[in-house]
DNA sequence: CAGCTGACGCCAT
DNA sequence: TATGGCGCCAGCT
């Protein structure tokens, strides 16, 4: 596993309860501002064993961007229900308010 | 070592 | 709102 990999799993560690962050601003605090896409890739290599809360990772837009899981069953309600579980609220077209539930420093 | 492919994005058009 | 181009990491051949 690459060091990129290792920073994305720290960072995404680090997202406090209630709160999310964008791929691409994972990204630019792992070091490369435009591999936001292997953000993606980095979440999906996370081992089993290791326990990151991956559900507060979502697009620039707000939404839950999963596509397929390991196990082939859908994880995009798994990841709603966690957030909404934090007291994360959905609008009525899927999306969530960045500006009020995003990360910033 | 070089090339190809998979894959949870982003931005401009 | 939808599409295309671009860019990036890892693993495999």
């Amino acid at each position: 596993m690459g060091e990129f990999f290792k920073k994305v799993h720290s960072i995404v560690a680090s997202i406090p309860t209630g709160a999310v962050m964008t791929y691409g601003q994972i990204a630019e605090l792992a070091g490369n501002p435009r591999a936001s896409r292997a953000v993606g890739y980095a979440l999906r290599a996370t081992p089993e064993d290791v326990e990151i809360p991956w559900h507060r990772v979502v697009n620039s837009r707000g939404e839950v961007s999963l596509r397929r899981t390991l196990r082939g069953d859908d994880d995009r309600t798994l990841q709603r229900v966690l957030l909404e579980a934090e007291g994360i609220v959905f609008s009525d077209t899927g999306k969530i308010d960045l500006a009020r539930y995003q990360v910033c420093f």
